[in-house]
DNA sequence: GTCTATATCAAGATAGAC
DNA sequence: GTCTATCTTGATATAGAC
């Protein structure tokens, strides 16, 4: 791997962990195994390497999300296989936990990726619910927008209530209980 | 108001707009319009006042709950009342962003209120859905943990999707769509 | 109780040699 | 492309006078 791309993933890694304003340039360089001098020849700064590290992430979920729920199955079975899916509860979503960032959510090119992502999400999910819909899977009555905002906001607040009770308990309570309320709407 | 009250005071705005990590002690004196001294005679450092700041807040929240929660009207109506009330949304929930703060998660005394926040809250939650399940306003086949976890999860990640997203938009989806679910499982 | 002075170390970056 | 030296500012605290 590539000095560069070593930055990259160093920095992908502690925003994960300690966030934006957390993380810093001479931590990252001894993680990635890089000096100074790599580092601002690479990129311009502190800001710039955190933008190529924050889209990288929004990447690959994206991919991640849309090959999951792209799946074989009913609606409700593939929104179902994407909340369990196997996942490091306490360690936060990597996306998610940027929006706590006073410095990301105020500097647009940080922002803007963070922004897509989830409203690409909500999209993503509400057309599983329109198909749903349409199949007549589910009930005439459910909202996709709103069914889809209340799916992704439970996993979203799942990751807090986990870390803070400092088990992942409370985060497979809120995935069950969310199934188990969209379930009862399902067309037997 | 005293110095060592505004010092908590300013500790505890701080740590909502920027969390632990990135709140200073300087900043803290500034904003409390008190000297380096005053600081250090009323609390032995900064995690000494952030843990007083977070143990107000938290009774603060605990207390607005509860007296929301205990109000009159069945279970689905004091919980639609709890998640459609005021708030300023784009600033987050003061205790969850905590949540992210991974010196906050490592340090026992500071976690401590956050966990009990949040366990409280969902028991709290969870004791509302079993009255509305003896009193027959609820279908008996919500289970009221599980149920109660989705309502918390979905509030605390409403409030990550509206910072994503920079406006309260997808908050409000989010309260609506979990209500929307809910009140499917309503007894008529 | 509050103030100023001082200390130490880290953050974030620039300069210029190799 | 990478390294070391240097710079400025801030973070976090201690010391001791008033």
């Amino acid at each position: 791997m590539s000095t560069r791309e070593r930055l990259v993933e160093s920095t992908r890694a502690l925003l994960w962990e300690r966030g934006y304003v957390g993380t810093s340039p001479k931590t990252i360089q001894q993680r990635a195994g890089a000096g100074q001098g790599s580092m601002y020849h690479h990129f311009t700064g502190k800001e710039d390497l955190a933008q190529a590290a924050i889209r990288r992430t929004a990447d690959e979920m994206r991919a991640a999300v849309d090959a999951q729920l792209s799946g074989p199955g009913t609606a409700v079975e593939r929104i179902t296989a994407y909340l369990r899916r196997e996942r490091d509860v306490l360690r936060g979503c990597p996306i998610g936990r940027l929006t706590q960032d006073p410095d990301v959510i105020a500097v647009p090119t940080l922002r803007a990726p963070v922004e897509e992502t989830f409203s690409w999400l909500r999209e993503r999910l509400a057309a599983v619910v329109r198909e749903g819909l349409d199949r007549g899977e589910l009930d005439a009555a459910v909202d996709p927008a709103s069914t889809a905002a209340a799916i992704v906001a439970a996993l979203q607040g799942g990751y807090v209530l986990a870390r803070a009770a400092g088990t992942p308990d409370p985060f497979d309570q809120a995935v069950t209980g969310i199934l188990a309320l969209l379930g009862a709407r399902t067309v037997h």
